[in-house]
DNA sequence: GAGTGGTCTAGACCACGAG
DNA sequence: TCGTGGTCTAGACCACTCC
């Protein structure tokens, strides 16, 4: 049988918490500390275990929770490395301004040529059921034909988020909305073009993980959240004429809103 | 190990998954599709191992995957559950609007009390060093002393957020803003009456994973991701008087914006 | 007390990228 | 080719909750 004593490890001085956590938290410490700075890399699995006296597998759990926290990255078979992040600023209100009369896509195009990276997106139309989601938003029924134009931004070929906006068929039927190409005054103004101006926009926000698919998509590691952000843009008589799925990715954007006090 | 090797597991990836991401495949499409319920428990770890003929462990890693996408959690020892979530919603233009002149907290209160929920808040004052976020955000030095007024919100004994705000020492002194007591008309409204009233504000959104201490303070799962929301509020002469914190936890909280076009 | 998940071990083989 | 992390096994003991 077993001719192994208890294994010993714990040694339980003062800390219950499990040899795995313990490790974890110790890494942790030095990274929130810089001790172990952005980029760097962590000493191997192998020898963490030696140094903490324990199998190579309660190392890994360790590290399973940092990378979950989105605190370290593995790059097989490179090792485990602190990580990075950068933000970049995201404004959904400029969207409704008139400002450098620069519509949706430009603006985009504007900030990231100006920090001297190359912006690219595909776009992608297609005629949908509604789902549910969208269909209670535009006011129809669920399953009614709908135009789908969807989009996925990059950066230095890296993609950033998905964009996926929803039209009422009816409305944008037959028009440069439904070709898959840029529309370089914007999609809000092409729909004011179609006599749909829009008026008034609601934005809904949740956050959760990524689905495997979007993990997929947007080459997210694992312990990175995504922002659903959605916009269903109305027009003066109230009618929903558009409807916006963003998917925001944590470690590449930062929400900027400025409001007055009314 | 001689497993035999039948690739074809999802068209063009080519290769073969591993057995741990095959099982949490499998189980998430149950669950997506409904087949599952949300709060419908799961088979047993043994029970899931016997049926792909794997170990225990390799069972367990794949429902880890899921525990960090937020689509089970584990309740030990009872087994692991499909997770439920529910939005609550959080208006933030709300603080800055006249509507039923009720102050921020109230807003909070009456919401909730409407669900027929009971909140509660705990309020602790304190005399701090701005940290550098804080410190920049309102125009300070690193370290000048500053006033935090710390929130925490619960529902039903469960804190739902923690809303953390931060103001000059010089005009919120010897004012009610300095007592852990809740200001039933706002902290707001109070600093208006100080002669600090905020005109305008910034809404500044990230989102990450949290922190053990946040996870602990919010008795949050693995797999719910946080957003940090911060507001800098600023008075008719460009002053920033206030710079709130709040932590929202992903499976509690949904955001809403309402705007105008201009 | 029975049964769950949580932790841990000491091996093993594999895929992959850098040298 | 070598060393990394990725995957997997077959055990073991524990803490906890429910019955």
């Amino acid at each position: 049988m077993s001719t192994e004593v208890k294994s010993g490890v714990d040694t339980m001085r003062g800390s219950t918490l499990p040899a795995y956590q313990r490790i974890a938290s110790a890494i942790r410490t030095k990274i929130t500390s810089g001790e172990l700075a952005p980029g760097e890399q962590l000493p191997t699995e192998h020898e963490i275990a030696e140094q903490y006296g324990v199998a190579r597998q309660t190392v890994r759990n360790g590290l399973a929770l940092l990378v979950s926290e989105g605190l370290i990255v593995s790059q097989r078979p490179r090792g485990h490395f602190v990580r990075r992040r950068e933000h970049m600023i995201y404004r959904p209100q400029a969207e409704s301004r008139p400002q450098p009369a620069s519509p949706e896509m430009d603006r985009f195009c504007q900030q990231i040529t100006e920090e001297g990276r190359t912006p690219t997106q595909t776009i992608d139309v297609s005629l949908i059921a509604a789902p549910a989601d969208i269909a209670q938003r535009l006011e129809l029924d669920e399953g009614t034909l709908i135009v789908a134009r969807r989009r996925v931004r990059s950066i230095n070929g890296e993609p950033v988020n998905i964009n996926d906006s929803h039209f009422p068929l009816e409305i944008v039927k037959d028009s440069e909305i439904m070709s898959p190409a840029d529309i370089p005054r914007g999609t809000n103004q092409a729909l004011a073009d179609l006599g749909y101006a829009q008026d008034r926009a609601i934005d809904e926000y949740y956050w959760r993980m990524p689905t495997p698919e979007e993990s997929h998509r947007l080459s997210l590691g694992a312990g990175t959240p995504v922002v659903m952000h959605i916009v269903t843009g109305y027009t003066v008589d109230g009618r929903p004429v558009r409807c916006t799925r963003n998917v925001l990715p944590g470690d590449r954007h930062m929400i900027v809103y400025e409001r007055k006090w009314e």
